[in-house]
DNA sequence: GGGCTGACCTACT
DNA sequence: CAGTAGGCCAGCC
């Protein structure tokens, strides 16, 4: 048989394919932040993990990878990068607003979304 | 094996 | 509301 260090690596595969089935469910206009995609990917402290995972997704799988922010609900990408803009547009195009460069996590989040399905707009 | 880095988060000031 | 500090996890040198 084999030793158990082998089945680590596995499991970080797996967890990387969690990680873009999450994102994939992110309905358009919408946004999680990374902390929310680790912890439906079963992995709450590994925030950072979930942008490595985005960046090693491939080509094919059509990720929408410009649907995760940070909980500041901001882009996560410096300023001047052409990454910035390019997941800025994205976003727009799907009716997602930007107020001072941040996104409402109420309006447009998880959390927001289900908020509306349950409550309605009246605790705006 | 030790230390640095990163598309991060939360809490505190 | 803005800035700082400590914590977390895995990949890379």
């Amino acid at each position: 048989m084999n030793s158990g260090t082998e089945v680590k690596k596995t499991s970080d595969l797996n967890w990387y394919k969690s990680v873009w089935k999450v994102v994939s469910e992110i309905p358009s206009g919408h946004v999680l932040t990374y902390g929310e995609v680790a912890r439906l990917s079963g992995m709450p402290r590994a925030a950072r993990r979930v942008s490595q995972a985005l960046r090693r997704a491939p080509r094919g799988m059509n990720v929408p990878w410009h649907r995760v922010i940070n909980s500041q609900g901001k882009i996560s990408f410096p300023e001047d990068s052409s990454g910035w803009v390019r997941q800025k547009d994205l976003l727009e195009e799907e009716g997602v607003i930007f107020l001072k460069g941040k996104i409402d996590l109420e309006q447009f989040g998880y959390r927001g979304a289900v908020d509306r399905l349950l409550w309605g707009d009246e605790e705006l």
